[in-house]
RNA sequence: UCCCCGAUAGCUCAACGGUAGAGCGGGCGGCUGUUAACCGCUAGGUUGUAGGUUCGAAUCCUGCUCGGGGAGCCA
């Protein structure tokens, strides 16, 4: 067999290709036969093309080899390329000479209906399918957006640690894990630690898996999820949402312009995600309670809002909308309080449209070395394993801003799916960390 | 942890107290333009599991296991 190149023609600009004779390395994704002729739909990972065979103009190997062909089994065709208004994407390969590498059997994944338990147990084979091809694409998208808009403006790319000595919010349960003998943890944020970098480099994010072993089994919820932290020096709340504003915008403008075909096989209604540009509406707590009683919810001032909740809370609106203020007591230690109103937090989370609920929690950060003392002995955190979060305080503390932005939440919205699970490659859920 | 729902052929489902079926996928055959192609034939089952009720249970009841949706919590 000939040597791999990178250089060799791929199926997404077989265009260019037109009236040329190339060579094709994939896998069989469908099969349709006519006697003499036989339609192989081959894909390579990039798209799909469909291959033509006729029995006149090949080997009666040939023939037979095609006649043969199974679901993925991998073959390398050769053939000219040709425009076809009949064939799905536009083009076809006249097949002349078709090799097999490997003949699959038994391929699992027919092409019809399957349920969430089969698929998600063959994810491994599941990722061929074009549709979950269409979301990872549009993941991947959003995660170039992301990094594009933040190192356009100065930020820099610093990762927190995945293993940690101890809970950054010191709330949520936590994946522990033996670390020679003592306790580590998965980590459940980076933000701890980008403030630590923000105070050395001005603007900083970071982008990795985080961990929660909170026993949720929700369409919204996955055990390891990917999280974008970007934290700012010299910010404040206000700050902090023009930021948010304008980066989910680039974000979401970024894949109507790039991925719109695949948005059309995800079949997304896209008018929606066309009008989001800033500013975003921004709603405070206290105006956040209010519309919920208009709406018939029964809610106490001080508590956090569940899932329909946010719902109507974002059906009011045709953006995401910021939620700003929560009450103090109900959120996190290294909140800042709103030195107006000390009952309230200088946070915000933003909600996406469309029932898609949480997608950033941010804030502005405690700057002032006594009030976080005091809250770390309040929330009954060991004050020792905070010392160099503490130092953040004693050395040029200044006022400072962050948000973190759940990716999976994100691509769940964008692309107008019901569930997070098939917004990661491999996700890992409650009960399920197979395969 | 709690609430609701489900488990029948490889897959998606039907049969709802009286002999377990269909479509897809597999195998064999037919067809020179198919679009999840079509047509014919064929193989494929201890109905999740352990008990119970009944002359008789896939079907009704109970426990268990596994899965799905949701709550809480969060991104």
């Amino acid at each position: 067999m000939e040597a791999y190149l990178l250089t060799n023609v791929i199926i997404s600009n077989i265009g260019e290709y037109e009236g040329q004779e190339v060579t094709l390395r994939g896998w069989v994704y469908n099969k349709r036969s006519s006697g003499k002729i036989q339609f192989i739909l081959i894909r390579d990972g990039t798209g799909i093309i469909q291959g033509v065979v006729f029995k006149g103009d090949v080997t009666p190997e040939t023939f037979a080899l095609a006649d043969s062909l199974t679901q993925e089994s991998s073959i390398v065709a050769t053939g000219k390329v040709r425009e076809d208004k009949r064939a799905p994407g536009g083009y076809e390969l006249s097949i002349g000479d078709l090799q097999l590498v490997h003949r699959a059997l038994d391929y699992p994944i027919a092409p019809k209906e399957h349920g969430v338990d089969f698929l998600m147990s063959h994810r491994h084979l599941w990722l061929r399918s074009s549709q979950q091809h269409a979301i990872l694409r549009v993941r991947a998208e959003i995660i170039n957006a992301c990094r594009d808009y933040l190192d356009e403006r100065g930020f820099t790319l610093i990762d927190a640690p995945i293993l940690t000595p101890a809970a950054c919010e010191g709330t949520t349960t936590l994946f522990e894990t033996d670390y020679f003998g003592d306790k580590a943890y998965l980590s459940q944020s980076g933000q701890l630690y980008m403030e630590a970098a923000a105070m050395a480099f001005g603007r900083v994010y970071c982008f990795g898996p985080t961990f929660r072993a909170e026993k949720s089994k929700t369409r919204r919820h996955l055990m390891e999820f990917w999280m974008i932290e970007p934290e700012m020096a010299f910010a404040d709340l206000d700050e902090d949402m023009r930021v948010q504003e304008e980066f989910v915008s680039y974000v979401v403008q970024r894949v109507l312009s790039k991925r719109q075909q695949e948005l059309e096989m995800l079949q997304r209604d896209t008018t929606r995600l066309k009008k989001v540009e800033p500013p975003f509406p921004r709603i405070s707590y206290d105006e956040a309670i209010a519309i919920l009683r208009k709406n018939g919810v029964e809610i106490e001032w001080g508590g956090d809002f569940g899932a329909p909740d946010e719902t109507i809370l974002a059906e009011q609106f045709e953006k995401p909308v910021f939620v700003h203020r929560y009450p103090t007591q109900s959120k996190a230690f290294y909140m800042k309080p709103d030195p107006e109103r000390p009952e309230v937090a200088l946070c915000a989370d933003l909600l996406a449209p469309e029932g898609y609920g949480e997608i950033i929690g941010g804030g502005q950060r405690m700057d002032d070395l006594e009030m976080l003392e005091k809250k770390i002995v309040e929330h009954n955190l060991p004050k020792e394993a905070y010392e160099w979060y503490l130092d953040l305080r004693r050395y040029g503390s200044v006022p400072h801003a962050g948000f973190g932005m759940g990716i999976e939440r994100t691509v769940a919205w964008i692309c107008g799916l019901d569930h997070v699970r098939e917004t990661i490659p491999f996700a890992r859920m409650l009960y399920r960390i197979y395969p």
